[in-house]
RNA sequence: GGACGCGUAGCUCAGCUGGAUAGAGCAUCUGCCUUCUAAGCAGACGGUCACAGGUUCGAAUCCUGUCGCGUUCACCA
């Protein structure tokens, strides 16, 4: 709201010539409801310069603002508050101006051509997303658009861990007990057929350790020794040394997975630009072991093992390469960031979008990356979120305790239908067109449930009362969206012109300020990477307007200038909801 | 044990770099549908901001300590 900078200045000048006083910031805020005015400036800070008391401080400053800005009609002084009422010509021409910006909403700033990676999602090839994933996605996926909003070049990528033991244990099971079962011959979903065989093996598993535990083995020992568990090792073992009719089934298996994971996404409205196997990034690395060694930077232990030595930091000793010369996990991240940069010379940063259980680990990597002298890592951000829990506990998909998200994704739509159907609005419409209403409205509720909380807060998801349709919830700003569209569809030829009016109500006021805050949120949120932030500054403009919408009319008002006025105001909401819904990958429907 | 995160109404969550009497929604009650969509609006009820100190004109917010919950500290990924 550039009216901050404008009294400032006067405050400030005013300050200077009164007082000598020369000060860089000044504090404004947005008045409370409980009191009269629109703007206040906090006068406490002054108090400790000028050796006058608030009082006087306040009234000179507001004397002052009265005669000396146009916008200032009133000011009122309570303790250190001064509260100044701003002339409703000010938010008229304000509301004049960004009528003129042809889609107001979510500021996009002008390309600076900097190229950042957006990783996320992240998935094992052995078996279906998860609730966990949909967080994940839907966190990836918006922070995606809120950087593009800032001006960024984002590559949305994904590394999918489609090699080790897990993949192996769904194969053995699969060549088992599957009798050649195949997607098309079953009509099951890629992903959750792969599923369904790593579920298998661990039943089969978990049999056969108990019989040897019953038997007298220790559980190691018969963990070792349980006949699937050697041949999923066995199959890893092939897999290596690459007998090709492993290949084979292990492409065939991962192809199935694909498949089925491009369906979730596609109902997830999410997308990757660039995709990196595992498969084909594990061996990288290992040329930093060398480069960290030469810089002493490393270090070899007598078996042989790489280290790294981070105790002055704060943090532990941490391996870099096993005494076999296999690289470990962070070996494999730190060749991929590397390899990544190499590949894209401007990239200016990488954002990785992995749950807060590996915060210590991302620290890890940060660190390392800055020893070894490369600068850009300082714009690496781990965009750390909190686990999704269940009513009856934590998530754990070796006991089966998940949420499967395809079946998620189907029960919302079943939710916004059965919803929709009891309200009755949707008469006239076709089939088509309402099941792809009950998909829009479904998935509002679901990312708005979940973007919307913090993303470092761990979320307690209730599968019982499923997500809500009503307040601070995405069908709320759905609705009152798809009203403002009817409204605007039902008067068609209105004026763009706002005439000037010598009195606005308190309601429109304040929804024209809400709404000159908006594009700054964008650049905040960029910088915090905070859909959440968006989410709830969303929800108070529609409260603000709900509050309008119910109280005022504008088709049946005779005043053409005030009903002009309305319409301007409710398209410009129209338009912020609408960008902040993109921003936060949330659809809008322009009826329900 | 060390490190990191969280703790705000019965429940789910806001509360930006400290500002006035702590904000929403859900739930529970009370009113509003011949005037553009009631998936809505108006109102009531509901708080020791985990606890204790400190910093200052002023603390839910910053600092320290305590308690509770969670994560992490693997030749696992």
């Amino acid at each position: 709201m550039n009216i901050y900078n404008e009294l400032g200045k006067i405050v400030k000048s005013f300050l200077k010539s009164e007082f000598s006083l020369s000060l860089d910031k000044l504090e404004f805020q947005l008045t409370r409801k409980e009191f009269d005015g629109d703007i206040t400036l906090v006068i406490f800070p002054l108090v400790k310069f000028l050796k006058i008391s608030l009082n006087d401080i306040g009234k000179k400053i507001g004397i002052y603002l009265e005669e000396s800005s146009d916008y200032i009609i009133k000011f009122n002084l309570v303790k250190g508050f001064l509260n100044l009422t701003i002339s409703d010509h000010y938010f008229i021409n304000e509301l004049y101006r960004i009528d003129e910006i042809e889609n107001y909403g979510f500021k996009t700033k002008k390309s600076d051509s900097e190229l950042i990676i957006v990783e996320f999602s992240s998935p094992n090839t052995n078996k279906p997303l998860h609730l966990g994933h949909i967080r994940n996605n839907l966190l990836g996926h918006s922070v995606s658009k809120i950087l593009e909003a800032n001006g960024k070049n984002v590559i949305r990528t994904q590394v999918i861990n489609d090699r080790g033991i897990h993949i192996c244990k769904s194969m053995i099971a699969w060549k088992l007990f599957s009798n050649n079962e195949t997607p098309d011959s079953s009509g099951i979903k890629g992903d959750q057929l792969v599923g369904k065989y790593y579920v298998k093996y661990n039943e089969v598993f978990n049999k056969q350790v108990n019989e040897f535990i019953e038997k007298g083995k220790s559980k190691d020992e018969s963990i070792k020794s349980a006949p699937i568990f050697i041949s999923a090792q066995e199959l890893l073992r092939l897999w290596e040394s690459g007998d090709k009719s492993t290949i084979e089934l292990w492409k065939k298996m991962n192809n199935w997975v694909y498949n089925g994971f491009e369906i979730t996404y596609n109902n997830l409205g999410v997308f990757f630009d660039s995709l990196y196997y595992e498969s084909d990034t594990y061996l990288l690395g290992k040329n930093i072991i060398n480069e960290g060694l030469s810089k002493k930077i490393f270090y070899k232990k007598d078996d042989g093992s790489i280290w790294i030595d981070l105790t002055n930091e704060g943090l532990d000793e941490k391996l870099l390469l096993r005494s076999d010369g296999t690289s470990v996990y962070i070996t494999q991240d730190l060749g991929t960031a590397i390899k990544r940069k190499e590949d894209n010379p401007e990239l200016k940063g990488m954002v990785y979008t992995v749950g807060n259980e590996q915060d210590y680990h991302f620290k890890v990597l940060f660190i390392i990356l800055k020893k070894l002298g490369y600068k850009w890592s300082d714009y690496l951000f781990h965009l750390s979120y909190g686990m999704v829990d269940l009513p009856d506990g934590k998530m754990k998909s070796r006991e089966g305790n998940v949420i499967d998200a395809d079946q998620l994704i189907e029960e919302m739509d079943l939710t916004a239908k059965k919803v929709s159907e009891s309200i009755g609005k949707l008469e006239g419409m076709s089939e088509k067109e309402k099941s792809n209403l009950y998909r829009i409205i479904g998935m509002g509720a679901l990312k708005y449930h979940i973007l919307k909380v913090d993303p470092k807060k761990r979320i307690l998801f209730n599968p019982e009362d499923s997500v809500d349709f009503n307040g601070n919830t995405g069908p709320f700003i759905q609705y009152t969206y798809a009203r403002i569209k009817s409204l605007l569809k039902k008067i068609k030829n209105y004026d763009n012109q706002i005439d000037v009016l010598s009195k606005i109500d308190i309601r429109e006021k304040n929804i024209i300020k809400h709404l000159l805050q908006y594009p700054e949120i964008v650049y905040q949120a960029g910088e915090s990477y905070s859909p959440a932030l968006i989410s709830n500054y969303i929800y108070d403009l529609v409260k603000y307007y709900n509050v309008f919408y119910q109280n005022l009319s504008i088709i049946g008002t005779q005043d053409t200038s005030l009903k002009r006025f309305r319409i301007t105001l409710s398209r410009k909401v129209s338009q912020v909801i609408f960008s902040g819904c993109s921003l936060l990958g949330i659809d809008v429907p322009d009826r329900m």
